[in-house]
DNA sequence: CTCCAGGTTCCGG
DNA sequence: CCGGAACATGGA
């Protein structure tokens, strides 16, 4: 990140109340991949709107005028406490409960989000990061903020335009034909990221499922951070391990179709959301027993 | 060096 | 419907 010009974290800002929330363990949970620590809170982009968000106790403090783009790209409507009301109580839930509690399931700017985890697809989150950065430093709009030089996410309209070379500079490997499939598509009309919010769920899978590199799990993932769609529940190598040997420990020849039936029945109304805590859990807290 | 990572797609039973 | 293999890259 470069320098525009030398200035302390911002000083205008303005306090918002966040009672149940964690800033610190959402933004490290997995969903977003592009804040920067600053000072003593954070800095990002939220949509085209550069933004300082710092939590102290129960309050954020937060750049003068995003107060409202803040609090929906964050959830912070969201009532936590009835939502953990409907977990499952079980030891495994209980414990990720422990260790998530404030983390909210956020709500992104859709294009962002299916393009960042188009880019996922067998990556280690902070390799997602560096992608995250590098294709916002080749095609994003640069903002000058607070001494920072900080990139907005190109818009499916200028990835179109990319090569696929240009996309694998950005260390995207085979992703990048997917990714660029999927900006041409969309700047074409052709799948209209708008109107799949005003479909049911499996519909709005399905349109989702259209675009190149995103499979069942990227659709969730999307349908749950930028859709508020809190009951889908994507399955990855970490919910796919902690569903095999907590919920089906022992049992043998356990298929996908098995896994996805039990978690959209045992997981509620809120399964989006059990999903994150017990994936952030697993990742975060999981090491290979010694000898196996 | 080997193993694995917030998978998707294609291909053969 | 199911399992297997290919696909790029870099951190552990």
């Amino acid at each position: 990140m470069k320098h525009c010009k030398p200035e302390a974290p911002p000083t205008d800002l303005v306090r918002i109340a966040a009672p149940d929330f964690d800033l610190l363990r959402t933004l490290d949970s997995g969903q977003v991949f592009h804040w920067h620590p600053h000072g003593a809170g954070w800095v990002g982009t939220i949509g085209d709107q550069p933004v300082f968000v710092e939590q102290r106790g129960k309050s954020l403090w937060i750049s003068r005028g995003t107060e409202d783009v803040v609090r929906h790209y964050f959830a912070l409507d969201h009532a936590l406490k009835e939502i953990y009301a409907t977990f499952p109580a079980d030891p495994a839930m209980n414990g990720a409960l422990d260790y998530c509690k404030g983390i909210t399931i956020m709500q992104q700017p859709a294009w962002e989000c299916v393009a960042t985890f188009i880019t996922s697809s067998l990556k280690q989150v902070a390799h997602i990061r560096q992608m995250s950065l590098a294709i916002r430093k080749a095609f994003g709009e640069p903002v000058c903020f607070s001494g920072l030089e900080l990139f907005t996410y190109p818009p499916p309209e200028r990835l179109a335009l990319a090569s696929e070379k240009q996309l694998r500079d950005c260390k995207l490997g085979f992703r990048a034909k997917n990714l660029l499939g999927a900006a041409r598509k969309i700047a074409d009309g052709e799948i209209d990221l708008q109107r799949i919010g005003t479909m049911d769920d499996p519909e709005a899978l399905a349109e989702l499922c259209k675009l190149p590199g995103v499979g069942e799990k990227v659709a969730n993932c999307v349908l749950l951070f930028a859709y508020g769609r809190l009951r889908a529940f994507p399955i990855d190598v970490w919910i796919e391990r902690v569903l095999r040997e907590i919920y089906f420990r022992g049992k043998r020849s356990v298929t996908a179709s098995r896994l996805k039936r039990f978690s959209r029945e045992y997981f509620g109304p809120y399964g989006g959301y059990a999903q994150q805590y017990l994936f952030h859990h697993a990742r975060k807290t999981y090491r290979t027993p010694p000898g196996s």
